[in-house]
DNA sequence: TGCCGCCTGTTAACGCTGTTAGGATTTCTA
DNA sequence: TAGAAATCCTAACAGCGTTAACAGGCGGCA
């Protein structure tokens, strides 16, 4: 798995082949499918080791002082992540998922399942906020409020991820550009909160 | 191309084949190698003109009396876009584009190609709001404001398209959390530039 | 010691993909 | 009407993920 980790961060999923891949850790292809029953499992057994990381990367941004702050520094984490781990970060977050496999992903997962809990903690700050009296309260709200600053997290590395390479655009400085639309954002949200109907 | 179009939104780009293209205008696959050279040239011929469909919906949302409500509704065109036309928005934005490839595309872009005016566009009211001074002024802060915004409105409807037949995450209507995402941003965009050292 | 069965890894194959070469058929032109 | 050109199809190649069938070395057991 570790070989696949480095094979796919130099080549790119698509550039991987299971032949390719066994011949890297020394066996031929069919070898491979008595420990993963495919490649998509596989490449999701991946994914799971590195939302450990994230959610690590997560659980410690998460101990900032003030509700306002762990968002922040939530937010710049998964943008570290993004930058740091850009492979895995398309694997996780800008890799389609087949409908069929889906529900089966979803039946396999249990509760402390590292993508699940990494949702689950932004959710958790965004609710301390909310309480804290800088973020709407309500569960809807909450639920709303937390993919909201998902987004802004996600939108600038996404971008980035996908359209970085292209030479037609005079792309700034990721990181900077990043965390300005997360602080932005978070600026708005609480402005808009206190100001608000 | 037009039935490549309805193809594609039905079964996704990887769902359709070549021969199953072919078959559905009653043609075999070699005879469309006749008129594209690629399958990926086919794939950017097709994103070439919903990038056309998404740049009159900006021009139109452009027409908005305020530089800032300009923005917003830009904002909220590239959302409605993604909303609408799924398929062509993941294949624009979501699809990783092989290096080799990108300096290909470069090259044989005009400067009337429609995904660049898209970014022009966005730039260009970036920068009216600048002058107007709701936005920090300079060819770089207008550069890197302009990629705040885009990804802005890039956020959720990305992640969206992507996670969002996830049932393990209780996804709230993507339209208006898209939208909040826009409006947050441009709220501290301005109040930070407005308040800010 | 000799044999049996399991485990491991291989080779060969299937069906699929994008893509290309070569031939047949039809249509246009002189 | 004869040749040229355009059009389309069949067949094939190389590669993909994946599976089936087979070879070889290891253990346990009589």
């Amino acid at each position: 798995m570790s070989a696949a980790r480095t094979l796919f961060a130099e080549h790119g999923v698509a550039g991987v082949t299971m032949r390719r891949l066994a011949k890297a850790v020394g066996y031929t292809a069919p070898v491979l499918y008595a420990h993963f029953v495919d490649k998509a499992t596989l490449l999701r057994e991946l994914c799971a080791e590195d939302a450990t990381h994230l959610l690590v990367a997560m659980q410690r941004a998460a101990q900032a002082s003030t509700p306002l702050a762990k968002l922040r520094a939530i937010g710049y984490a998964y943008v570290e992540f993004a930058l740091a781990h850009p492979e895995p970060f398309r694997l996780m977050f800008l890799t389609p998922v087949p409908l069929d496999d889906l529900h089966r992903i979803s039946a396999g997962r249990s509760a402390d399942d590292p993508a699940l809990a990494c949702y689950a903690l932004l959710r958790a700050a965004v609710e301390e906020a909310a309480t804290a009296g800088d973020l709407p309260q309500g569960k809807a709200a909450v639920e709303r409020t937390t993919q909201v600053v998902w987004g802004a997290a996600h939108g600038v590395v996404a971008l980035q991820a996908i359209l970085g390479a292209s030479p037609d655009v005079r792309w700034s400085a990721v990181r900077p550009t990043a965390r300005q639309l997360v602080d932005a954002t978070l600026d708005g949200l609480v402005t808009r909160h206190r100001s608000g109907p």
